[in-house]
DNA sequence: CAACTGCAAATTGTCAACAATCGGCAATTC
DNA sequence: GAATTGCCGATTGTTGACAATTTGCAGTTG
């Protein structure tokens, strides 16, 4: 699903409509940051810049409603969703147990090309840490993660965890996500790597729940380090 | 959350915009079968139907496309999902782990009061099965499955289930789901709540996801017996 | 008679205008 | 001078009209 299928300008344009142009566009305005968390969607002034009508921004919005990154508050407009340390310990909640399904599958059925692929990643994360690249580092985390996901081979699963996980996106938008400890993550990445390489499943299992749970309890010293709620 | 809260009617109409109030009744419509599964949805119909022009309604279907009920496809419209037994499967997969969380979670911290109306539920699923009242045994099994993931605690869990099961709906519109068994099914329903009275957490979650693995199983029996593939 | 071409009706996609509502500011009152 | 009221600009909610596209059908052609 994240595999990037080349399409023809012409198959682009039959498959995708405005308003689900407009929606990827509006996601990565507010996962970017560049519309603040918390901030109201002014319509018209998206319509000007996309060059539409507010049609289609109302429904594309409609549509990020039901997928919880804005909020919509009737003749008031639609908020960018804030999300607060109860939230973000609710999605890991759910996310831990999906992370546990996800090891166990992959173990399961990984082929020697998706391990390697993993394994690659996970070279240029210690090639970030050893460079100080945090953002690097953070891309490259997301995309291990989403590796991971996509290679449990269930595409439902795929569906809900990335929605789980936009949500945490929106957290770090906050600067509440990973504080520190970038080695001792990838550490955690090796161990679930290599548990997956012995195709131990429950192996895997654990230890990705595991790391969801290392992960969280980042978390929390971010936000108790810096308090802003 | 599923608690029906009452709202004066000032209270609704100042919540509830057009396109929600839309989303839902058309919802209904796709849940109880009166829009066919595969069938394509006519938005003037609709808007005609529910007294509005088609804006309301495109928006509601926007958000009901996020939620999966519907998809769409550019300049044919779009139509109500289909859902095959490998998808069915695939939602099983999920379901079975957020089942186990829940399980778990409930045992941890349901009232006396929340055990006390499970209770009541079984013995009115009791009651239909003797009475061979299918329709309301499905009612009944849908709303205990509510109540759990309600009294999880969880509002995330709470809708990352809801968004999956009700992708079961659409396949059960299909005669597929739950090829009888009820009063097995209810023996499985009395061992869960008896380990989440004696707040035994893994063994309550161990049998919740035992439970969804046997109503997966039931639905293959059931996909078996009468294949429309 | 099969296959292709070109219309025509139906339907979706998009827009721009109008109505309803909200939030803030100034005028007024006590 | 503080509180209240009434207005005004800005923004959302909804609509009806128009443009673009699809699809089935009839007519034509080989």
């Amino acid at each position: 699903m994240s595999q990037a299928t080349p399409l023809t300008a012409l198959q682009f344009v039959q498959s995708n409509s405005l308003p689900a142009l407009v929606q990827v566009e509006i996601e990565q305005l507010i996962l970017r940051g560049e519309l603040a968390v918390g901030q109201r969607i002014n319509e018209s002034e998206l319509a000007a810049r996309f060059g539409t009508s507010r049609g289609p921004i109302r429904e594309a919005l409609r549509a990020l409603e039901e997928s919880r990154l804005v909020r919509s508050e009737k003749n008031r407009g639609v908020f960018v969703r804030e999300i607060s340390v109860a939230d973000a310990d609710e999605i890991y909640d759910v996310r831990e147990a999906l992370d546990q399904l996800i090891g166990q599958r992959v173990a399961e059925r990984a082929t020697p090309e998706q391990l390697q692929e993993l394994e690659r990643v996970i070279a240029d994360m210690d090639d970030a840490t050893s460079k100080h690249d945090i953002k690097s580092y953070h891309a490259l985390n997301l995309k291990f993660h989403d590796l991971l996901v996509d290679f449990a081979g269930n595409a439902r699963l795929t569906e809900s965890y990335r929605l789980l996980t936009k949500g945490l996106l929106l957290f770090r938008l906050r600067g509440l996500q990973d504080g520190g400890g970038f080695a001792v993550s990838n550490t955690e990445h090796k161990a679930v790597v290599k548990a997956i390489a012995a195709r131990d499943g429950a192996g895997a299992g654990r230890l990705l729940r595991n790391h969801a749970l290392e992960s969280r309890a980042r978390m929390h010293r971010a936000a108790a380090r810096q308090p802003q709620e």
